[in-house]
DNA sequence: CGTCTCCATACCGTCAGGGTATGGGCCGCG
DNA sequence: CGCGGCCCATACCCTGACGGTATGGAGACG
């Protein structure tokens, strides 16, 4: 099975449409047909259901579709990582978005250089949902995820810090001059609070605009507050759930150089700990 | 990048040397050096340093060569899995070495077939390092596997039940009579311990034969005691390394088949386990 | 019942990939 | 020091796989 094959049926398994799917690849329709033809004769399984209104996929479509799109990663990883392997300078390149560090990064990039098999760092900052998507498709080499949130099948990992929730409101807020509040303070009110709800909202600004506006509580890890405009207030949640930022990186990946990253902020890490007490 | 270039590349990176690769892969050695060019001119990389002797990798060769195999595991994962989807009575292909199932295989098969979501059970069984292969290759669906034995990185699992460990012993030996011994008195005798020593050999025969005859003595899973040949005794272990009995299966399964043969299976277990008490 | 939509088939051209022949550098041996 | 052998690269040719255009046929919908 070759990989153009299964970009194939995968661009047929997402768009449920051969003739639409054969647009997305550039290339006309009949080619596309007889490629799947092909790979269902060589496989000896039907993967589509063919009708007049498009196509649906089999069972088999079905894992072949999950199974095609993991190998369609790896590949792409296998692209990147060789590439960057490629390169003159070693680089470590790290993946995290904007206050996802929980701090620490700073110290992390103070202490590294002294390790013997530390590289030149290369910062990425991101959007939330990059990160992970950066490390599996080997742009990155490590991320700044957050545990519980994020999913972490595939990778190796360790925890670095954890931190309570805050709230943010707006300065006016009856509830912005409290000590602390718990998650049943914030429901009392008719202001709806994210994630819990419109979670589908990603972007930290446009978030902040509506906790400015009034229109919603966003709760969120301790040390985001500190990146929140100057209009806002942030209070500690009793409740909240606890978040854990971890480094994450491939679970095979064995460089020397990554291996020095993460045991010097798992060091740091300790170090804060220490101090916090 | 194709999987025929990845391998094609796989096959030089084993080798070191484009002949012998392209005979392996039974065409003529001009197209493999061919093809292997248009790789490092595509990924803009030097993977190979020729020289009259055969070839050696680069280090991006090294990264692009383990990438391959990745990849090339995931293309062969996908055709099996797909091809197992298409059958027309769903299985679900469970792998296990003989003895490896810390009996609670019968009463597993005897529970499942209740399960809703149950469907026909297939055993495959196979030596040791066969079975994390089987299911890491799609052939299999989940295996009886041995923690902290065998590696579950990629895997998800359940463990199931952990026992303490026997020492193997011909019948006139000095401890055979024993009510239980110490690493320390197996290591006091002149004849050397598997696993520690010799864990080379792999075939449970062989190495029993090996017992028999006083060359060895062997430490296994109290469960695996079972199985042995009538003139070797077992002796447990009180130091011996406790070993966990644990359900592994891909960890991207979503499979509720499998779903259910686990939870029917931790099931099982916490039933025997209470028994024991 | 006509028409539209969508997939399959027929037929054709092009180029990628594989084969054979040969060249060129490096090493080792006489 | 020169010769031969080993191994990879280049040159050249050919086949077939893959992609394109044209068209057919089957089901859905008004």
């Amino acid at each position: 099975m070759e990989t153009r094959e299964l970009a194939y049926f995968a661009a047929v398994a997402e768009e449920l449409h051969i003739g639409r799917a054969a647009a997305r690849l550039g290339m006309a329709q009949p080619p596309l047909s007889r490629a799947i033809q092909k790979l269902e004769r060589r496989l000896g399984v039907r993967l589509l259901e063919r009708s007049s209104r498009g196509v649906t996929l089999t069972p088999a479509g079905e894992v072949l579709a999950r199974e095609a799109a993991k190998v369609l990663d790896a590949v792409a990883a296998a692209t990147a990582r060789t590439r960057r392997a490629g390169r003159a300078d070693p680089r470590l390149v790290v993946a995290l978005k904007p206050g996802g560090d929980g701090g620490l990064l700073p110290d992390i990039l103070a202490a590294y250089p002294a390790h013997p098999d530390a590289v030149e760092v290369e910062l990425v900052l991101c959007g939330v949902a990059e990160r992970a998507r950066l490390v599996r498709a080997g742009t990155a080499d490590v991320a700044f995820l957050h545990s519980p949130y994020e999913d972490l099948t595939g990778f190796g990992s360790e925890p670095l810090v954890s931190e309570g929730s805050v709230a943010v409101v707006p300065a006016g807020h009856p509830l912005a001059g409290r000590e602390r509040v718990r998650l049943a303070d914030l429901d009392a009110g008719p202001v709806p609070r994210w994630p819990r709800d419109h979670s589908e909202i990603t972007d930290p600004a446009a978030l902040l605009q509506l906790v400015a506006l009034g229109r919603l509580v966003v709760v969120a890890p301790e040390s985001a507050g500190e990146l929140v405009r100057r209009d806002l207030v942030c209070v500690p949640v009793a409740d909240g759930p606890p978040t854990t930022v971890v480094l994450a990186w491939p679970e095979e990946a064995r460089s020397r150089a990554l291996a020095a990253f993460v045991r010097t902020a798992a060091a740091v890490a300790k170090g804060h700990g220490d101090a916090d007490r």
